[in-house]
DNA sequence: AGTATTTGACCACA
DNA sequence: TGTGGTCAAATACT
């Protein structure tokens, strides 16, 4: 066992590491999209032998404020069509809103379908699907919850593929370019998304930005403090969580996650 | 007037 | 039986 925990905890500081020199070459050489996939690469090898290390419990440390039932977890079956987001590729967020920051988004529309108190959990989880569901069968879905541990961290999880023209469009962006830049670019085409809590939870599509502390022991959540764009300096971090043999190709191809015929789909 | 959100109820799974 | 996820009518907002 401690051999593990030592092993696990080697890795993750080199996983660390090599998010921190990738947020250094990202940051100061926007151009250098090789070094940036290299290290993305071995970043993501890193990450899932770490998880594979951690032991065969994915989501048992249950990080801070997540409700953490556990439940949602795919179980195949479905029958009358309910809990269909049980077979999608579920992708774990965690992204700190910051004040004043305004109503951003992952630059995909997202309408509110429903919200519910949690059982052990201090605020409730918003259920939100495409807004291109019924026009083009989109069956996209994500679920935010605030962590109670901090009010201004959400849990913001993501079920299933877009399927939908926009997130193709979003998706088509410049060499892999996360979905939460473009956002930030058009904010107008953003409508509200109605959370009943004093700030806007910021919820970046699964992707690795930049790590500031990363990986909280005995926690599946692997803090990393965003510059996403929300705001430099403000608090953002961003965790994810990814099944572990879906977190490479995840990783390295976001948009296939987002396609009809995604990974896991 | 149209659209989005809220909220209670229903359904399915563990 | 309890809990989570979704539906759909009512309400609020633009």
């Amino acid at each position: 066992m401690e051999d593990t925990a030592a092993t696990l905890a080697a890795e993750l500081d080199r996983l660390l590491s090599m998010a921190r020199e990738l947020e250094a070459r990202v940051d100061d050489d926007q151009g250098a999209p090789g070094a940036a996939r290299e290290l993305c690469a071995a970043l993501a090898e890193s990450v899932d032998r770490a998880m594979r290390l951690a032991g065969s419990s994915p989501r048992g440390g249950d990080g801070g404020g997540n409700a953490g039932t556990g439940r949602a977890s795919a179980s195949g079956q479905v029958k009358g069509g309910r809990k269909a987001a049980a077979n999608k590729v579920r992708t774990q967020v965690r992204v700190a809103s910051v004040m004043d920051a305004g109503p951003l988004n992952d630059g995909l529309s997202w309408r509110k379908y429903g919200q519910k108190d949690i059982l052990g959990a201090a605020y409730p989880r918003a259920y939100f699907r495409c807004r291109h569901r019924h026009t083009q069968g989109c069956q996209a879905t994500k679920q935010v919850q605030r962590a109670h541990a901090d009010p201004l961290l959400f849990d913001v999880v993501y079920l299933g593929a877009h399927t939908c023209a926009q997130a193709a469009a979003v998706l088509a962006g410049p060499e892999q370019q996360p979905p939460a830049a473009f956002a930030l670019e058009h904010q107008q085409s953003s409508p509200p998304e109605g959370i009943q809590w004093p700030v806007e939870p910021v919820t970046p599509p699964p992707f690795l930005s930049s790590p500031a502390g990363c990986y909280t022991p005995g926690s599946p959540w692997c803090e990393l403090a965003g510059s996403y764009g929300y705001a430099a300096g403000g608090g953002l971090g961003a965790d994810m969580e990814y099944a572990y043999d879906q977190f490479d190709e995840m990783f390295l191809n976001l948009p296939e996650v987002f396609q009809p015929d995604g990974p896991n789909l």
